[in-house]
DNA sequence: GAAGATCGTTGCGCTAGCGCAAATGAGGAT
DNA sequence: ATCCTCATTTGCGCTAGCGCAACGATCTTC
């Protein structure tokens, strides 16, 4: 139990305006854990032992099918909870979470967790509407996933991508994140042709610039009109 | 608010095993709300106004594109609660909810729900493990479309809608819905001609007989084989 | 029981996207 | 610099599944 700067803990949405006393309170039952990129902070199937914060460095959510094919349910930066699901009922993690980078966690063991919701009730209500929060999200990636086709899901991703982690550059805005084409992949439920394909395709149409493991988005407007149903 | 029978609720996941008294403030501030076949007990966009708890009839989940392409994130039969993400926020309903047949439903408002969270915590920590239960299984149905094929896909929703709403019959174990092609093909993100033509084939081999808006599952062994990866 | 409305089937052509293979390019390490 | 590794690109062939259209079956209504 290392003491941690609460201070952290404001940033993310889970603990976002909560008194200074609930996040006293919240650190000093957390302990900091230190993940090298490459590693998994747990891994499906995995005893659900602790609720995470993400603080530093970035990391992968993703499932493996039992044929071996990947897919990536969400990428992290700080601040973000996660675990919450499975730490909750001590079930067993459904996905992996590894980090891509050299990373720190903060950590709350299973009983630490159950201490804290119950001391403080309104952390029970946060988790729900956390929860459901993310619920109504997925539900809108499946119905996307159902509906729409390659390019379209394409593009929509590189426009989270962007807003989430878009960091401006010379000529537009490029996604923060070392982004392989076999992750695009993972992310749209496609295949890592389909999207070198469908890049090349933009970027011969000045959409986007591409590079190893990295995206410059160049005509937002265009990529919304993919995304969307313009003509 | 008319008197409701308490007992009903026992039959719902989330009052299950709960104390007498607290099912009897439950059902106190509950009313019942009466919905003809075909018409909605919300749709989507519309403000939240109610968690409810189907007692009688079925209905749909289900979810429309900007395009008009609809999809379908679950069938329902009683006893099964509805609505809490949305009424526990009150945001809008992301989904619509239609009645298939002339179906009842307890409804509690808003006002209600969260005096009945705040008067009984323990009823809010069960509102987030339902959520996240249902959260890991959308997920779960995310990586299925993702990643498998159709037939695979097709051969998962029958088997979880025989297992959910399955009634012996003469030679099988009939899925006890109405169920048309159609929605089979938005229960799994396919079309209605490909359905049909997967439940010829699986018709032919004699693992389902099927029938207008009907199917009975002859050979469970071999679906199952279909279903998982097995030769 | 005849007409009309729904629902289901099936043939046919088509295309989006898959998957392989081979070539190219870009970094990193020694 | 040079080798090695790994991401990416692109041509090519292929197929799962889509979507239309026409037809057939079944239920409903008057």
């Amino acid at each position: 139990m290392s003491s941690v700067d609460h201070q952290l803990l404001r940033q993310c949405a889970y603990f976002a305006g909560m008194p200074e006393a609930i996040l006293q309170t919240a650190a000093a039952s957390a302990h900091s854990r230190r993940i090298l990129g490459g590693e998994f902070f747990f891994q499906q199937g995995d005893h659900a032992s602790h609720f995470y914060v993400l603080i530093e460095g970035n990391a992968r959510l993703s499932q493996i099918t039992p044929e071996g094919r990947q897919i990536i349910m969400g990428l992290l930066r700080p601040v973000h909870e996660i675990g919450i699901i499975a730490a909750i009922d001590g079930s067993r993690y459904p996905l992996d979470l590894q980090a891509t980078q050299d990373s720190v966690a903060l950590a709350w063991d299973q009983a630490a967790l159950r201490a804290l919701l119950e001391a403080e009730p309104i952390l029970a209500l946060r988790a729900l509407r956390m929860v459901s929060a993310r619920f109504v999200e997925l539900q809108e990636r499946y119905r996307e996933l159902a509906t729409e086709r390659v390019e379209r899901r394409l593009a929509r991703a590189v426009l989270r991508l962007v807003a989430q982690v878009g960091q401006p550059s010379s000529d537009g805005i490029t996604i923060g994140l070392p982004l392989a084409r076999q992750d695009l992949a993972e992310l749209t439920g496609t295949t890592l042709f389909t999207v070198s394909r469908t890049l090349s395709a933009w970027e011969e149409a000045g959409i986007i610039r591409s590079a190893r493991e990295r995206v410059t988005l160049c005509d937002a407007v265009r990529l919304q009109a993919i995304a969307e149903d313009l003509p």
